[in-house]
DNA sequence: GTCTATAAAAAGATAGAC
DNA sequence: GTCTATCTTTTTATAGAC
């Protein structure tokens, strides 16, 4: 568990937030250099090629989900509230880097691809006990996947249409109450 | 309502595609043009920029949507399972272009972005007489947000398996029990 | 570890022939 | 309308100084 060089994660930190705010185009490395605060030569001694970069954001998302994972099933409102919640959020360093990583899955990248299908079956199988039926699971899963698409896919400076505050809470309700074991 | 000329059209199919297939980053004019079987030279003429082709893009979305609205109204099923199917429906031009447009806002394209919000707003105009209350309206909308968007990314990227057959009609009427004015 | 300088390729765009 | 040739800028990557 050595931490990694400071300025290694500083690059890290500033491709994510590139990819998420103005899409992969955007990304170069003389961008991320800049947001970095580094020189292209110093972003490419911590990463060689952007391929390099690109994998070292699939590599972050995998610690993260493992996390969530964890919190998901422990949580005490219970799974499927928690992971509606979760998939609404905004700003947690999971949901930064599960937009920048869709980005780089929609651009091609095969690594950002499967990484997040195995996101995807991870939960769905910490939610599949605490719903009645796969139907029921089903909407689970597709409502959060309408919570998550909407933040990763809507556009960033988009105040978007997902509910928050007490119409979130009723959409939970209502949720619960539909797909209640 | 002249016809435009074929080659313009397949031009913008071709971009249409790349964008589907491989994402921004990959849509370049050389590869545009090659697709489409012309010269850079000969594209450039029906496009004269880049910024041209992507909002000969966005065009092609608002036609699409004025028709899928005026279907959604009058569908015999009833405008919320109507429109459930049709989210969960692959590779219909309206599915195509919604796909390429909804890159293009992720890269920035202010014109997209605004469009998108447009279109997602004229569902939900459509919609929400036939629901109960504005929770039932968002439960309606996530859930075919998650449709659309897991079946619409499911060649490329991102994507769970989208329930069919006997478990959409299950679906639905989980959905219209809990969404019932 | 970080920088500057520079190469090599790719991208968007223009000019002019046909 | 469509092409080839060419220009400019951007992007990725390398080399070598500090």
């Amino acid at each position: 568990m050595s931490r990694p060089p400071l300025a290694r994660e500083k690059v890290l930190d500033a491709f994510e937030q590139i990819m998420i705010d103005d899409g992969e185009r955007a990304a170069t490395l003389e961008a991320t250099a800049r947001a970095a605060g580094v020189s292209k030569g110093g972003l490419l001694y911590h990463f060689g090629t952007k391929e390099a970069l690109e994998l070292a954001l699939v590599a972050r998302l995998s610690v993260l989900v493992d996390e969530d994972i964890a919190a998901i099933i422990t949580a005490d409102e219970g799974p499927v509230a928690y992971f509606m919640r979760s998939s609404a959020m905004e700003s947690s360093a999971l949901d930064r880097v599960l937009i920048a990583v869709s980005r780089l899955a929609q651009g091609g990248n095969t690594h950002a691809v499967s990484a997040l299908h195995d996101v995807r079956e991870r939960w769905s199988n910490a939610i599949r006990p605490h719903v009645a039926d796969e139907t029921a699971h089903d909407l689970v899963m597709l409502v959060s996947d309408g919570l998550y698409y909407n933040n990763a896919l809507a556009g960033s400076a988009v105040a978007g249409p997902v509910p928050t505050g007490p119409a979130m809470d009723a959409l939970i309700k209502l949720v619960e109450r539909a797909t209640r074991t």
